[in-house]
DNA sequence: TCTTAACACGAAAACGTTTGCGTGACTTTC
DNA sequence: GAAAGTCACGCAAACGTTTTCGTGTTAAGA
């Protein structure tokens, strides 16, 4: 076993000084030609690389970028990381990731032991409980160190950084108007508490295209559904919350879910009631996953380009982390990204 | 913007040397407890947290693991990644992602870029063009140089390392076995080329279940998808293929299928063709991901226990990491995970 | 009073790089 | 033949730690 070869073992091998190696490799014009051909020659034959922790010790950048979300297994996270990891690794950066758990102090865990010298910057998404505590103090504390932060998806006003976000409200506006144009005339909404930033906002999309097509909205037509259960696990529970939904509310003829899961549901126990989708009810969920995709019928859903977001939050990062302007007089951009709706089956 | 503090601004500031704060940090007796007080008290108000890069270079330990991946947006590696991720973070190691896109010369950069001192071990499972052209050299070559390798999932006979595998023959032989039970008897084959060594082991246990139970394996029966196209995309072509193979053999009454998007897809040909799932075609899957979970009718399908195998990779390599024996007789273990029958409701 | 020991701290090396600067040996120039 | 210039290389510092060893001061023991 061979340990992997270092600047000083070849110059002790070919008795020149560090240096010499050194500058012999990086091709500089102080070494003679003899002595470059000789050393790279020597070099390339124990397949000397560049020690990557000396080298970010030195220059004090690690070319790595952390991040951090609530959960990996998840269709759309994991689209996220595939697009900054693109976009990382053709700048030559790499990725090192944490998971929150959706645990406030597993982030703030994960982000300090990141922090210390690991990674240059970070791309986050928030865990849950960080966001019904409102404790925002980790975040502030590593960007007031001069560690640059970008948002994506899960965000909020109060802090200052980069972002980039769904367009949600537009979405589910798009989404619900599509219904009304179907002809739906009694359109239920399943979201989850506002304390859920995107649940809000497709809420709020949800009650403007009601709105601007003159529809009432109806209190009882929204159900809130409190997901701090784990619904992968209790599946029943949630087919029952939306089971007495449809059950009190015989006459709604259109569903929009703010997620996947509810949607799929949805349609699962509009079936069980004898309806028929999309010809009695028509869905459509958020978030383009490979659920929406592969259901019967396929369920027609917005879009959030997952992976675009993390391109764009990558390349936001990068661009702030090699740019040259005082941190100070810095200004922070929030980027949207549009959605689209994908129709399929669950929609006429 | 204060930057982070280091050992030698402290020093400065309290009038003492450097060696000094270290040690009065780590709590050595060598030092006064007026000194310790002063230096931890000053250390703690200005947030002091050492270096982890300095610590790495000093050390020659990262405390992080390498995981190369062929593809994160896919439920099986991200639950490895997440049982992985647990027991290194309990262990107080991060885990560095690449991603190999099922390409070969990706994989070999992509390890290449790690191996330089980024890490201290490898998590890995193989891309499919690895497999196919057979070229281990980057394997072996890490390993030499002295950097643990456990191979997961894909892996083959020629490495000598530790690894991790599901227990593909007799998962698909119990797969089968309940098919046969359920009195089935025309049971269909959906797997891949033989060069997955999953694919292979996986069609091997279908055939031993057959050949048990005194069942002529028919080859008329046997569809082997060309997985380079990605069905992903082309889901059609899936699907002609897959309701060629049930019009040529009107009387299957099983299907066995070595992934999720095959079963699940076999399952919408046969509801397209006017089989009712189970009672006319009975259908098992592998791979026990949120498809097989919310497809209507739910999928029995072999569970892998992707987590349990990323826990267990990680473990198998950072007891390798801790332990001191010597690497030139060192022994590599093969653990075999067992696979679980999910019974729903595509069967009886 | 002199030796010895305990105590509290500092100097320096090491991890593996990069790079500005110094320097000795030639070569050129007048 | 002396001054100046060029060439090819080495020295040393720096990045932030930890740790071994050395050292000056003080107190205890003989």
């Amino acid at each position: 076993m061979k340990r992997k070869i270092t600047l000083k073992q070849i110059a002790r091998e070919l008795d020149v000084s560090i240096s010499t190696v050194s500058k012999a490799l990086r091709n500089s014009a102080e070494i003679s030609d003899d002595t470059k051909q000789k050393i790279q020659a020597f070099a390339k034959l124990y397949n000397y690389r560049p020690n990557n922790i000396a080298l970010s010790l030195k220059n004090r950048r690690t070319n790595t970028i952390g991040i951090i979300i609530p959960e990996i297994v998840h269709h759309f996270f994991s689209e996220v990381i595939r697009g900054a990891e693109l976009v990382a690794n053709k700048r030559g950066y790499n990725v090192i990731i944490g998971l929150s758990n959706e645990s406030f102090s597993k982030e703030v865990i994960n982000m300090e032991m990141l922090a210390n010298g690991s990674i240059d910057g970070f791309i986050l998404s928030m865990s849950k409980e960080t966001l019904q505590q409102q404790d925002y103090h980790h975040f502030n504390e590593t960007m007031s160190q001069g560690m640059p932060v970008v948002m994506f998806d899960r965000v909020v006003s109060e802090i200052k950084c980069d972002k980039v976000i769904v367009d949600d409200f537009n979405g589910a506006k798009n989404a619900v108007e599509k219904l009304i144009e179907n002809k739906c005339k009694s359109i239920a909404l399943i979201s989850t508490p506002d304390y859920v930033s995107v649940g809000k906002l497709r809420t709020q999309g949800y009650l403007e295209a009601l709105n601007e097509n003159n529809i009432l909205a109806e209190s009882k037509l929204i159900l809130k559904i409190d997901d701090t259960v784990d619904y992968e696990v209790h599946l029943d529970a949630l087919e029952a919350e939306i089971e007495q939904l449809f059950k009190a509310n015989k006459k709604i003829d259109g569903v929009f879910a703010v997620n996947e899961l509810y949607a799929l549901t949805a349609m699962k126990v509009a079936r069980k009631l004898g309806l028929n989708v999309p010809n009695d009810v028509q869905v459509i969920g958020f978030t383009d996953g490979v659920l929406s995709k592969h259901a019967t019928p396929s369920l027609t859903t917005v879009s959030q380009h997952a992976q675009q977001m993390g391109e764009k939050a990558a390349q936001l990062l990068i661009d702030k982390l090699e740019s040259e302007v005082n941190p100070a007089d810095e200004e922070f951009h929030t980027v949207v990204i549009a959605t689209d709706l994908v129709e399929r089956e669950s929609t006429k």
